[in-house]
DNA sequence: AATGTTGACAACCGCTATGTT
DNA sequence: AAACATAGCGGTTGTCAACAT
């Protein structure tokens, strides 16, 4: 597959695969010249590639570091977990799964991850309304209610403040209740973030908790008793994050 | 056996952010 | 500060193999 720069009249620019003596060619420059400049590589190596395309197939391909194997379940829920966070952030995303690339870590959601998720989503939010409804029946309208704030919790309105019928009003302390035997998961998280029209992008890197987590990967525990039990505690551990 | 469909993955494209001059 | 170059990101498309009809 070859492409004629009109610009060049000579000059034409290979697209598609990448075949093997391509990928030596390139590896042999990138090593020299470093991972950088990569107009100059392309011109240099005399590949017939734009400096985009080699780039692309260094960092998704060639990079020394990459894993090429299957997605382990733990990479699974890793990815599931954060696309649940941050959305379609892959590259935030493979930043956190070592010898990933984004690339991979979108194709793979596309591919394996999607409809699961979408499952998972849609059951989560039943079971919430469920359990909203049945601890705090008598607050299914949805308005600011001011005689709840020195309550220390928060109720929500619908975002266009309608408050009709059909809106719900969520309790904060719902989810903190002794009746819910679950800390909180970015699923509760992105409830709340929805009714509150508030974003999770607001959230930091920063913070710690008292075992030295960040707030961020506290999110990730999941109940005690879960069946793989890797999210019980601070995924530093397992992720080196 | 031929054709159509689907899944998986690589690669491209357009755009934005960042760095350099 | 402006212009340009380069790097990076996310969406989309192309290709190929496996499977179904």
């Amino acid at each position: 597959m070859v492409y004629r720069n009109p610009s060049m009249q000579d000059e034409t620019v290979r697209k598609g695969p990448w075949v093997e003596e391509e990928d030596e060619r390139l590896a042999m420059f990138v090593n020299i010249m470093g991972e950088r400049r990569w107009d100059s590589i392309a011109k240099a190596s005399g590949l017939k590639r734009s400096g985009k395309s080699c780039r692309l197939r260094w960092m998704n391909y060639l990079r020394p570091d990459l894993k090429h194997g299957q997605m382990t379940i733990e990479e699974e829920h890793m990815i599931l977990q954060l696309h649940e966070r941050w959305g379609n952030k892959w590259s935030k995303i493979a930043r956190r799964l070592p010898g990933r690339t984004d690339n991979e870590i979108k194709n793979y959601w596309r591919t394996h991850l999607r409809k699961r998720a979408q499952e998972q989503e849609q059951e989560k939010v039943q079971r919430e309304i469920e359990i909203a409804m049945s601890i705090k029946p008598e607050k299914t309208m949805l308005r600011q209610d001011s005689d709840l704030s020195s309550q220390s919790t928060t109720s929500y309105e619908c975002s266009n403040g309608s408050g009709g019928d059909g809106c719900l009003t969520v309790s904060e302390n719902v989810f903190s209740s002794s009746d819910y035997p679950f800390t909180m998961s970015p699923y509760e998280t992105r409830l709340s973030d929805w009714i509150s029209g508030s974003s999770s992008n607001n959230q930091t890197d920063t913070f710690k908790d008292e075992q030295g987590c960040s707030v961020e990967d506290s999110w990730f525990r999941y109940p005690a008793g879960d069946a793989d039990g890797i999210w019980e505690n601070c995924s530093a551990t397992l992720w080196n994050w």
